[in-house]
DNA sequence: ACTCTCCGTGAAACCGCTTTCAGGCATTGT
DNA sequence: ACAATGCCTGAAAGCGGTTTCACGGAGAGT
């Protein structure tokens, strides 16, 4: 495999002229820039990646910690970063951490030693203070996605659960719904607590008291979402619709309302959150509120990119609004 | 950041012992690795990774280029890799050639450059001829996944898709279907072609004919399964069956049957392919051929590392058999 | 007691690139 | 015509590890 100091001698010149031609930084006379691509394409040179980054300190790569690479959920979180650093020219590492404190920690480090040159993160398990360590002390700049920490707000990429638990539950409601249960996600992620409270916000806002027996946990998977929406009608608690805390639960609930023979939408209502690609294969089709996945990745590489000066400082959405969906879930009561 | 003259000089004792201390490779005396241990705890010492494969001319991290990172049908190769790989304290990069060659040749250099110690490719475009010289000629390890490509067989993990669509027709005959039409996938992809031919040899197993009337092109996605099966259902060919080259497909046709007032599988039967996620949330869940992306991916991966030299020879899976999986979607006719 | 191995260790030479530094040459100003 | 100003260029010093090589000392063999 040729080196700089091939080429440096095939064309004649020193091997900092070679390493100028390469990196554009500094004028080279037209003639010995010529001779450096000829005997650059002669030799089928390819500059050494780890010798430019232990010289530069740079390793033109940034790293991806996500909680499971490829699921439907983070999927695109992983493609939107992809997109924009494979645009810039740089690589991506990934690691995933399994929603594991452990295991994000180990990735963390991994990541870190790997030297890259930028974290964007998305864990599930590490708590709110350890992630504002990582962000101000890891000596490179992390971005969090997904979630929201007060504390380092201007590095944090997220959806505004708050308001997306409003907007399906206030949905229904001007379908006419008054009666709405809620399948929750699972309580210690704060995303599930977020759309909780965005339901109990739309409730209030319709001076509609919030009631204990309309909400059951379905733990964010579809198992769970499928024991809610039985012990539901179980309590027989006389609702029309469901605001289910994501897709998956969602799946679930429409699972035991066709078994127990009840319609949707016709005798019940039914809205998800996450606009999984399930949402669009679940028949009825699933009235959802949108996560923008892939943009919420893009925008923390761009977050990421600008931290290190890579990329102008153009301005990033860093709070995402939620947007619904109107697909065959969801009817008048 | 300490580097290894710092841990050397709080230790009193040399770099290259630092070095082997580190690396296990020279045994050193229990005082000084003790001593040094103590020094590396001290600084918080993390080797820095360019400088260490710059020496060694490896990496530690394999490469992946695939068509789609995190889709629903390439995800699950790619975890399958990253779990080998991050099983054996390597990395990986990542890389995505979204099915068009020129972007696939693209990120094959790309990760060349990164001079990662192997590489697995799962691309769509890029054609056999190319991916030999890939294979033969790149000057590291490449192993091709979901491609049976005979020149390199010992370095491709494939599924067998004859035997997958021979398999799904077969189920279809088994259940008294006579007359079974077939959605194909995309005719440039060798696994369409491949599941085509085992839907033709299972119906020359059962001395019936293959007639072209039958069979419609529907491209591997949703809506060209819709199309498709509106096209299969104008002919007005007297099918009760139809086997789809890949579940997306089959999900286009679905829909087409239940907008044509037809039910499944009460009227007719359908069969899939690939087992991806929406195959169980689709109404009626659809029966189909499971294809092991995850173990996939893993066999890959072993492949790699036992062409480095890091895994032990094991006895690695390159051709694997498809599994049908039963669910709601064939009865008899 | 003397030589022969063998083992642990440090000095130093790389690995392949970037970047500083100083010098040479051609321009420009007066 | 001469000094001053720039622009290009090459030599060489890193970047932070690994690995070769030679050497000193301890243990074994006779």
């Amino acid at each position: 495999m040729p080196t700089i100091r091939d080429v440096s001698q095939l064309a004649k010149v020193s091997q900092a002229t070679v390493s100028r031609v390469l990196n554009g930084t500094v004028p080279v006379s037209p003639i010995k820039r010529a001779a450096v691509l000829e005997a650059i394409a002669q030799l089928g040179y390819q500059p050494n990646a780890f010798a430019r980054s232990l010289a530069t300190n740079r390793s033109r790569a940034i790293g991806a910690l996500v909680s499971e690479l490829s699921s439907a959920v983070y999927g695109d979180i992983v493609r939107g970063i992809e997109a924009v650093v494979e645009a810039r020219g740089l690589h991506m590492v990934v690691s995933s951490g399994h929603a594991r404190s452990d295991l994000e920690r180990r990735s963390f480090a991994f990541l870190k030693e790997r030297r890259t040159d930028a974290l964007i993160v998305q864990v599930d398990a590490t708590s709110e203070g350890e992630l504002a360590t990582w962000v101000r002390q890891s000596g490179l700049p992390v971005v969090v996605v997904g979630r929201h920490i007060p504390a380092i707000a201007e590095r944090c990429v997220y959806l505004d659960n708050v308001a997306g638990g409003a907007l399906a539950t206030r949905h229904l409601l001007e379908r006419g719904h008054r009666r709405i249960a809620h399948i929750a996600g699972l309580m210690r992620i704060t995303d599930a607590r977020d759309r909780l409270t965005g339901y109990r916000q739309a409730l209030a806002e319709n001076d509609l008291p919030f009631e204990d027996v309309l909400v059951a946990e379905g733990g964010f998977v579809e198992d769970g979402g499928y024991r809610a929406m039985l012990q539901l009608l179980e309590r027989d608690a006389g609702f029309t619709a469901v605001f289910a805390a994501n897709d998956q639960s969602a799946a679930g609930a429409l699972k035991a309302l066709r078994e127990t023979g009840l319609r949707v939408p016709d005798d019940i209502s039914l809205v998800g959150f996450d606009d999984l690609l399930i949402a669009h294969y679940l028949f009825p089709a699933l009235t959802t509120v949108i996560q923008p996945f892939a943009e919420m990745g893009q925008a923390a590489a761009w977050l990421a990119l600008t931290a290190l000066g890579i990329d102008d400082d153009k301005e990033v959405t860093r709070r995402f609004d939620p947007v619904l969906v109107e697909r065959d879930s969801v009817a008048a009561p």
